[in-house]
Formats: structure tokens, sequence, C-alpha cells
DNA sequence: TTAAAAACTTGATGACCGTCAAGTTTCTAA
DNA sequence: TTAGAAACTTGACGGTCATCAAGTTTTTAA
């Protein structure tokens, strides 16, 4: 379990602790019984965060009939959204065991990041990075062959720790979920580029072997 | 030409305009002749514009040789990083034509956000949304078979727009690309999905015939 | 240390899809 | 309205890669 709810959204894990104290200092623990609503679209709209237990999440169509879009178990979030832009609507919250819940209020999220600047700041300054990072996976993903998207991979990497040898940061299934690809034609991949003399490979540890990293 | 600079910046693009005044308020026309410098690591950090003409951004090794990182031309930018996190401390550009070049100065940017926190806000708001946008990219793109692709993205646009039959947003050549494939297999991938019963087409004009839109 | 699990490799196979080239339809602007 | 361009379609083909299954090696934890 982590020590502070906010830190299980992605949007704040990134912050200084200060700044994540902060935050957790404006969200409401609460325990809710099995079945009991959490929240709905007359509730100030919150970031919701399953500290323990599970829920669902879901709208109600014309029907009155429930769409279940969400289900949420220890750990998880939901309503990132609602921070920021449009308010919820439309959106019930349930437990369906007995939970403990955080909720993260909008307007008090809104009303520090007015009082603190700072913090919105170094939020954008996160995202932004973030935004690289996606950008980056998007343009490798987009390249038809496997083999492409290592090389890209392996090259943007080494220019990120400035050095022709390092030792890979993901396991071959997780770099192949990241590449796109299934750890087979990974392995195999790897195998191509060392017969090819474009590195030497032990394991996880790389070491490039072409002159110029651009 | 754009009428603000600033709309030229991702970042900024999507601001309403009032904000996008405010910062463009900020931004310093200057023109540089050709082989003139427009900064280096000693000034103070910049988002750079090229409102006109090209410049080269390059970085000196231990030799003193430039690298040449991005070429610029007009309605370029670079330098978006350097408004947050870590500031310049090894790059260089140089105008390689008589250029009309827009400057933002980090320091002018962050006062003006410190002073006036709904445009961090604001853009922090921006920035969750494309956040989004690209992990669904990414989604699609992970799915091995161009046919799910395009299901999926039909099946998102319809929960998007609300309905069940609509206007494709995007040229077959773009969806292609966004998709991660070429406009034949797209082609191909529509006329599959038409004889099966899934949709039905007339040029961009889509419909989908499934019951379930989840 | 040793056994079990997890990670990684290897091989065979066929489907998928990118490519190229040549069509057809739709759009655009004079 | 019409010619030209752009967008889209169709066909044939071959390479890439996902899949499945059965290895081997490395890691983990008792």
């Amino acid at each position: 379990m982590a020590e502070l709810c906010v830190q299980l959204v992605p949007l704040f894990n990134a912050l200084p602790i200060d700044e994540q104290m902060q935050i957790e200092e404006l969200v409401h623990h609460q325990n809710y019984r099995k079945n009991e609503l959490v929240l709905d679209p007359t509730s100030n709209s919150n970031l919701i965060i399953l500290a323990h237990g599970s829920a669902r999440l879901y709208t109600l169509n014309k029907e009155g009939h429930e769409n279940v879009i969400q289900v949420l178990k220890t750990g998880d979030y939901a309503g990132e959204n609602w921070l920021f832009g449009e308010a919820n609507t439309n959106t019930y919250v349930e437990a369906t065991e007995d939970s403990e819940i955080c909720l993260l209020n909008r307007n008090d999220f809104l009303a520090l990041m007015k009082k603190q600047p700072e913090l919105s700041i170094k939020l954008l300054e996160q995202n932004i990075i973030k935004v690289r990072a996606l950008q980056k996976q998007i343009q490798l993903l987009s390249l038809p062959k496997v083999e492409d998207r290592l090389l890209n991979y392996l090259q943007t990497y080494a220019k990120k720790v400035g050095h022709k040898s390092f030792i890979l940061p993901l396991k071959m299934k997780d770099l192949a979920l990241y590449l796109g690809t299934t750890p087979e034609t990974l392995s195999r991949k790897f195998i191509l580029l060392e017969k090819r003399g474009v590195l030497k490979r032990k394991l996880r540890q790389i070491q490039l072997l072409f002159k110029k990293i651009n």
C-alpha cells in the first residue's frame, strides 16, 4: 500500500514529496459499505482513489439501465478528468464490497493550485515530459519493422544515458510490449542485430557498436 | 502566417485567444541576418519560434565541432522544454538566412504563470487532454491487426460523438497514418467490415451496425 | 544448494499487411 | 463545365512477424 493515496495517480506520482503531501491533505478518506453509493452527478466532482476494496463506475442510460464503464479495484483511481475541464454530469460510483476510498474534491484542488502556482507549474512540467515520452513511443510504433523500432529505441536510450554501453531498463517481455511486438520476435531481432555487428549483448547488458549516436 | 506566433506552438494553440494574447505580449520579435547567432547557453532560456526564415539548432561537442540537432523553417519552433524544468546549457541557434524570429523568455513566462494561475491550470488541462489522446493512440497501435485498430477507433469515435452514424473526421490517408497502416490496407479493411455487416459506408459517412457501443 | 518458476530462445508455419503499379472515383479551381 | 489533381480502390506478390510448442537459461526463494 502506498503511503499516500495520491501517489497512486500518475498525474501526481512524479511530484516532489512536499507537493504530494499538500494534495494529500485535501483528500477525504472514507469507509463505504458494500452497495453504498460513493458519488453521483449531484456530488461535487471528485477524483476517486480506491485505497482498499472495489467499486464499479457506471452511467445510466435513458431507460434507467446501468452501463458499467469501469471496475475499480484496490489501487485503481478514476475521475482524473473531473479535476479539470468538464465536471461529472452522468457518472455514479458504487462500492461493490466494503471499501476504503479517498476522494479529492475538484474545487479544493483548483483552489490549491490557484494559491500555489508552483504546484500547477510542476504538474504541467511533469505532463509535458509525459507527452514527449508518449510521442516518442508513437513514433516508434509507427515504424513498420520491429528491427527499426528496436534500433531507434536503443539509440534513443543510449543518447539519454549518454553512453553506448548500458543495461536495458526493461525486461524483454516489457520491452516487447513497449515496442508493440512479442518477446520471441524481439529475441530474434537482437540476435540479428548482433550478427550484423550493430551491437554486442550479454543478457540485458547492451553495447552499441556504431560510431555515431544521433 | 498565423496571427500570433504562439499559435504555432502546440502547447499554446488550444488556449483561449485571451490567454494566447497574454503570452504573445511577452514575445520578443526580432530580425536576424544570415549567420547571426540567435541564442546560446549564456542567453536566458527561450522558446524560439521561426516566424519567417530558417535557422539551425546545434550543440558543440568536446572538440568544438558543431552537432546539428534540428533545422528550423518558417513556422517551426524549438525549446518548449526550456520553458520548464532544465534550462538550456549547451544549445546554440543560428539563422541560416535572414529571418524573423520570436523569442519567449523562460523567466517572463514563469512569472506570468505565477501571476495568473488560471493560465497554468488551462495549460495543464490541455496537456492532460493531449496525454489521454496519445495514450489512446498507443493502445490502438499496440493491436497487431489493422482490423482491430480500425474497429476500436470507430467505436471510440462513435462513443465520443454519441451516435452510431457519423462522418469520419480524417481522410483515409490520415486515418491510415494514425492507425499505423497504409491507405490501401485501410480501404480493404473497410470493405471487409462492410461485408461482415459490421458497418455501412458511403465515402466518409459511416454507420455502425452492432447493437452495443461500449 | 536445489528445485521450481520465470525469463528467454529456437523452430516451423501461415496469416497479415506493406509495396508497387494501375486502375477508378471524387474533389478542386479555372 | 471541364480538365487536372488528389483521393481512393483493386490486384498480385513476398517478406515480416505473431503464434504455438518445446526447448534452454536465469532468477527466485525455500
